[in-house]
DNA sequence: TCAAAAGTGTTATGATTACACCCATGA
DNA sequence: TCATGGGTGTAATCATAACACTTTTGA
């Protein structure tokens, strides 16, 4: 802000006219259904709505950081997968100047046992993704843009992963892609796919108690961490 | 704002915290390099420093309409491709609460007349991307960071030709996609993609007056406008 | 007739697809 | 022994890469 410092301090008040607010769209994958955690409010009418979680940005946080304590007081932990959509503006009611979402998108575990605690503490609900009604405009256009973004980031990075548990068989992969990309993906050809890419590792165990033949369970490899990082994967989908 | 319309009015201080910059990566191909518009300054010292163009929101602008208005104020036309990136927060030299960057990058033919005579009358400068030093640290974030969805969106859709004029040679845009990707491409391989995916169309017209076999020029199919919404294309470099 | 850039054709390789088949397990 | 889902193999097809070649133009 060199440039700020000198010349616009008279300017200041412009800058601080828009309401900010974080919005996060919180994923899971419970029952092998891509879902997400709606936040539930009556009206003065005694209507239920839904909105996504969210909260405006408490003095000394960053961005990131709001985000992430909406993670904390919504689902017990802050250390999921968190990424940033994009700013969103809307007419406000009150002013001339927009109103301004953040939007974020958090990708969440819930055999973890912090989260099921909490979510029962809190008005919230997971909510299958294509059984949601009820929900805003404005966070409307945020859910679908976090799909958008999800489709896109789960073939271009190993990110998906992080709504799987530890140890995963490779299809619940499959399922995992099935469901988020709304495709059917033959079973023989992803194996061989995800198999050759070098992406997960064989952990010597395997599924029990099941009645059919017991699955393999495999753990994300380690390089995963750049493949994450720098989007190199490409699953072509 | 339902939600927030009732129950927040008493904490709407902590909403109006955060100084919002709109800061534009503005983008040409002059001379098949990429440049980016920078603005030149002088600091208290003297010393010239280089910035993004950017502006704060003004009373009554939507956020991408103040992106708009600084295309205009720098190219002297408003009606360029303009794309967020997302938003950057950065510690604040003043207050407890971050400023927020909500970044953009726009895509510009420099042929135009009306931006030739506004890069006269500014103290502006068309940098290639790779000579760019003197930046602020913010800026450079930003950059970096259009830079790198630059390179994924002329992949995935036909943005890239944006920064073309109305007719064209495949080699053109043979050079371009090397430029922006930092890769070397094999000619007669590139030519039978491009051609294959019926992206662009023969104009029956040639280059004149060069000392070579004059190539065909090219436009960019109606479809385009499909493809360049929907992200449908996949150049898989 | 030469250099320079446009433009064509051909073959080898590798990824993707489609599909048929075998294996292990509990009921 | 059957149903269910796990897992393997193979052949056809399609996209990509590598590279040699021909064409057109001004100097």
């Amino acid at each position: 802000m060199k440039k700020g410092d000198e010349k616009d301090t008279n300017t200041a008040s412009q800058y601080t006219a828009n309401k900010i607010e974080i919005d996060c769209v919180i994923f899971n994958f419970e029952g092998e259904i891509l879902k997400v955690l709606l936040v539930k409010q009556k009206d003065n009418q005694g209507n239920t709505t839904c909105q996504l979680a969210n909260d405006c940005i408490k003095k000394g946080e960053t961005i990131s950081g709001t985000a992430q304590n909406i993670l904390k007081k919504y689902i017990g932990v802050g250390n999921f997968f968190l990424e940033q959509l994009k700013a969103f503006g809307y007419p406000s009611p009150s002013s001339s100047y927009e109103d301004i979402s953040i939007g974020y998108y958090a990708m969440v575990k819930t055999e973890d046992k912090d989260v099921e605690n909490n979510v029962f503490n809190l008005n919230v609900e997971w909510v299958a993704v294509n059984e949601i009604s009820g929900l805003n405009d404005k966070h409307k256009v945020i859910l679908d843009y976090s799909l958008k973004e999800l489709r896109q980031n789960i073939c271009k990075s190993a990110i998906g992963f992080n709504l799987l548990p530890e140890k995963f068989t490779l299809l619940q992969v499959m399922h995992l892609y099935e469901e988020i990309l709304g495709i059917e993906i033959n079973k023989s050809n992803f194996r061989r796919k995800i198999l050759q890419m070098n992406l997960v590792h064989d952990s010597n165990q395997k599924e029990e108690a099941v009645s059919h033949r017991a699955a393999k369970f495999y753990s994300l490899n380690m390089q995963q961490h750049e493949m994450l990082a720098h989007r190199e994967l490409n699953f072509n989908f």
